[in-house]
RNA sequence: GGGCCUGUAGCUCAGCUGGUUAGAGCACACGCUUGAUAAGCGUGGGGUCGAAAGUUCGAAUCUUUCCAGGCCCA
């Protein structure tokens, strides 16, 4: 009979390779079958509900990376709080409208296009859209993450259009929204505003000119009287529009006298004006008259061909990169010109049409295409005697993505949210909020209170409609409340197409008059919503619509971008309809970036596709990834990274395999040992439990989740495989199949697996499902439907902790002595050695702890023979160096 | 250029309100084992805490500047 047969040795069907990219799919497949995310839903109900709600992706492209973390951050936040008595449902969401998918729908339309309808366009983009949703909805199901997959929300749901609509009105009707003008980028030929995303740049070449603006009043300082403000344009058809001078409150001006008047300029700039003016060194005279920006604020000049002042103010924006340090302000026609005059009450004044031309509100030029204008602008500036020199310029400048041609900025009449009241009230509302990392505060903070009013109007094709009406008669532009009410009930029937599908009359109520001359004939503006408010009101459209959810959320959890994007959006609506935060918790993650750092870019070459990952080591190790980084930073990723986190998985993976393979004939109703009748050993590694169990319980519940994976692993490796297991093997494998002994190691490894299993599950969702229903008696059909397990405070034992210190600090010793006898081939296993040890110097307490602890240190060092002496001699003889009096014979 | 944030061994992380020779796991090297074996065990080397200056009896831990990097703006 071979000896071997009488041991007990593992068995288990936890498979040691764990062929993950393979079992991940065929999992999913059986939590589908057997319905597992109904009845987490189903074991919820009653319970209070953990409300997290989903900032939607925008539905284009293919999943990266920094989805596949957001959402598993999320998965992992919902599967502990379900796992720890909460209610939960994960109802994802799409953005599904905007500017990307109607730039990529036109795109693969080409010539197409031509011809067709907005309507049409717009059904072109709803397929676009739910295309890339069917897409990345597989792809986020694969991650292994539970949710309501066949109910998601999008913003392009009739119902989710008509909330959209309803909540526009609500804002409307607190009175916050107003018309104003604001400069875009604009095609003069397509006539059409432009996105940024539209906007391409490339060389053109423009006329430059030195224009002069004589000071009228000098604020009292009698030397800048009659003297010139000299700016610098490559745009000189802006000049009409001009409403004011900048410049720098810190750089230095001087007065130079020229044949062209004393001028006033950028000291650092002035001797290549001069050049630039074709002056010599004896044509001009820099005098002492300097002055800091800040000192020339509220000087006033006349504009150089119109009946009109011009106003200096200071501005940072301006450098000494070009010109004249003084700048050209045009509030109609620039983004810091706009900004400053808003600052400085300006009018946002721009001449010029849907086609480029002048208006009548110039009439010199009416007409004339504002390019063409340029000479003519010139000219007039020379009658004038206002031009001290002209050239041209090849620079960059911004073109139209579709014609190519150049571009113009220009004021357009646009919607707005109104910040003046809001922004407090905002601003209390985030002190209401728990931030999390606490620095969210402070951030999103100083976004609000610097954020200008909020542009909502786009003018564009795919999105939600704002249903303005102008007046034929008297062209006033309004939001009506009434047609906004009856509009969001024939959306949730029918969608918003019909607003640009039907005809006026089909939609507005009986008796809609103008606000303000009472006529009764308007037409529609086709103007449609900043996709940044669809999403905003995603606590209307969702979280208050649905009976499985509660609003304000328990937390949203996106990356830190969102505080300038979705977090901003929703708070804003919120506070503006219903006077609180939409949340009562925001947590936001880092970015990932590579091995070194580095952002990630297909330019750079440094991408790394969670696709790529899935298919070599399997989600778990990508859920590894994420639990195992500390998320408020940016999180690393290469392929050492993730090799490593593989060989965690291994470790983790093969704890449980062991563990598996040695209860396999162990039945924990009927076998378990009483704590009372534990060896101490055992209680220890229970004690140690415990202490694990509390760790990872609060770690969940702060949300500092790589302090899980960090335990969890640490508490495999340390306390299992090479201390606690490592002992229990000779117990496990040699005693009785039914010896106290072997029961009492299988009761202890049992509750080992069994809290491990349910500790890990939020994270490692496949494997510890797998080898949670290999377990013996398991009465919960996944490990995803129990809880996780209470910290038992009859396991805990401190003093007995303090006791084992001591003996591991000397079995640390004795494996030093150990390894030298192994050098010295005086031993080969452990077991082959007999060790004596000599507490020579030790207290009495000590040596008398340590001497009836023998057997027991037998065994934790796992030898064949071993004597506690009080004192041992000969050549051989290991002395500690880190425990005084400790000396290790090894034979 | 501005706001916020980050920078501890090759990798991922600890290091509380400043206080003995800066820790853990993994990786690496060497060895043992072949009864967790595409496994297990032991021992060991490795960082002065991004850099500099400062505050202090004393700093990885506080301050300033600089460098590198990230997000959001300009």
């Amino acid at each position: 009979m071979d000896y071997k047969d009488t041991l007990n040795l593992p068995q288990t069907d936890l498979q040691m390779k764990a062929n993950l990219p393979r079992r991940e799919p065929e999992m999913i497949k059986q939590w589908e079958e057997t319905e597992l995310y109904t009845k987490i839903k189903a074991a919820g109900k009653g319970r209070t509900t953990f409300t997290l709600h989903d900032g939607p992706p925008y539905a284009n492209g293919n999943i990266h990376i920094g989805h596949a973390l957001n959402k598993v951050l999320k998965d992992i936040v919902l599967k502990s709080r379900f796992m720890s008595g909460y209610g939960v449902d994960y109802v994802p969401g799409w953005d599904c409208h905007g500017l990307p998918i109607e730039l990529q729908v036109e795109k693969n339309l080409g010539k197409k296009k031509e011809g067709l309808s907005k309507v049409d366009i717009r059904k072109e983009c709803r397929d676009y859209a739910a295309k890339f949703v069917d897409i990345q909805r597989d792809d986020f199901k694969r991650l292994g993450i539970f949710g309501s997959w066949d109910e998601p929300y999008l913003t392009m749901n009739f119902g989710y259009q008509a909330a959209i609509l309803k909540e526009l009105a609500r804002v409307s009707s607190e009175g916050l929204i107003y018309k104003g003008k604001k400069p875009v980028h604009w095609c003069a030929s397509c006539r059409t505003a432009l996105a940024e995303a539209e906007v391409e740049h490339a060389d053109k070449t423009s006329p430059t000119v030195f224009v002069k603006f004589r000071v009228t009043e000098a604020a009292g300082n009698e030397k800048l009287k009659d003297a010139y403000f000299v700016i610098w344009t490559t745009t000189p058809w802006t000049l009409p529009a001009n409403m004011a001078i900048a410049v720098h409150p810190d750089l230095e001006y001087n007065l130079v006298k020229t044949p062209a008047g004393n001028l006033i300029l950028n000291k650092e700039l002035t001797a290549a004006c001069m050049e630039s003016f074709g002056y010599g060194k004896g044509d001009y005279e820099i005098t002492n008259n300097i002055w800091k920006g800040s000192e020339l604020k509220g000087i006033v000049c006349d504009h150089p061909f119109i009946d009109r002042t011009s106003t200096v103010f200071n501005a940072e924006f301006v450098t000494t990169e070009a010109g004249t340090g003084c700048v050209h302000i045009a509030p109609g026609h620039g983004q810091d010109d706009y900004e400053l005059g808003l600052a400085n009450g300006l009018d946002v004044y721009a001449p010029v049409d849907n086609g480029g031309k002048f208006t009548a509100e110039f009439p010199e030029f009416q007409g004339q295409f504002v390019f063409k204008a340029n000479a003519g602008i010139i000219e007039l500036l020379k009658e004038k005697d206002a031009l001290i020199s002209e050239a041209t310029l090849s620079h960059s400048y911004p073109h139209c993505w579709r014609c190519k041609r150049p571009v113009i900025f220009r004021a357009t009449a646009q919607w707005f949210i109104s910040m003046k009241e809001l922004r407090g009230k905002a601003l209390n509302a985030i002190g209401d909020v728990k931030w999390i990392p606490t620095w969210g505060e402070q951030r999103i903070r100083a976004m609000v209170e610097s954020r200008p009013d909020w542009c909502l109007s786009r003018q564009r094709a795919w999105g939600v409609p704002i249903p303005a009406l102008s007046c034929k008669a008297c062209s006033t532009s309004f939001l009506d409340q009434e047609l906004m009410e009856k509009l969001a009930k024939d959306f949730e029937k029918e969608g918003a197409d019909i607003w640009f599908a039907k005809e006026l009359s089909e939609l507005l109520p009986d008796g809609t008059k103008c606000p303000d001359c009472d006529g009764t004939d308007f037409e529609k503006e086709d103007d449609i919503l900043d996709v940044w408010f669809d999403s905003g009101v995603s606590f209307a459209a969702v979280l208050e619509a649905r009976a499985s959810l509660s609003s304000p959320a328990d937390l949203y959890l996106e990356g830190s971008d969102q505080h300038r994007g979705w977090f901003q959006s929703a708070l804003l609506t919120s506070v503006a309809t219903r006077k609180a935060p939409p949340y009562k918790a925001v947590l936001t993650h880092g970015f990932v970036v590579d091995g070194k750092g580095k952002k990630m870019s297909k330019s750079t070459g440094n991408v790394v596709a969670p696709q790529k990952i899935i298919d070599k080591y399997g989600v778990e190790v990508l859920r590894l990834w994420v639990s195992s980084e500390d998320y408020r930073n940016d999180l690393r990723i290469s392929d050492e990274i993730i090799k490593r986190l593989s060989e965690a998985y291994r470790r983790i993976r093969n704890t449980f395999r062991f563990i598996l393979g040695n209860i396999s004939d162990f039945d924990p109703e009927t076998q378990s040992v009483d704590y009372k009748d534990l060896s101490e050993l055992d209680r220890l590694t229970l004690h140690r439990l415990t202490k694990l169990t509390e760790r990872v319980r609060k770690a969940y519940d702060d949300y500092e989740f790589h302090a899980i994976f960090h335990s969890v692993h640490n508490f495999c490796n340390q306390e299992l495989s090479s201390f606690y297991l490592d002992i229990l093997k000779d117990r496990l494998y040699t005693s009785g199949k039914d010896s106290p002994l072997r029961r009492s190691a299988q009761t202890v490894i049992h509750q080992v697996l069994d809290h491990l299993l349910r500790l890990m599950a939020p994270v490692l969702v496949f494997t510890t499902d797998e080898a949670w229903k290999l377990m013996p008696a398991t009465k919960v059909e996944s490990v995803h439907l129990s809880e996780l397990p209470e910290p038992n405070a009859d396991w805990v034992d401190d003093e007995l902790e303090e006791r084992f210190k001591m003996l591991l600090e000397i079995k640390g010793e004795a494996s030093k002595a150990l390894e030298a006898a192994r050098r010295d081939k005086t031993i080969g296993h452990p077991l082959d050695a007999k060790v004596i040890i000599a507490a020579t110097e030790f207290t009495d307490e000590d040596r008398q702890t340590l001497k009836n602890s023998e057997t027991l240190f037998k065994k934790m060092l796992i030898v064949s023979a071993l004597e506690i002496k009080d004192s041992v001699e000969g050549e051989d003889v290991f002395v500690s160096e880190d425990i005084k009096g400790l000396k290790v014979l090894v034979t």
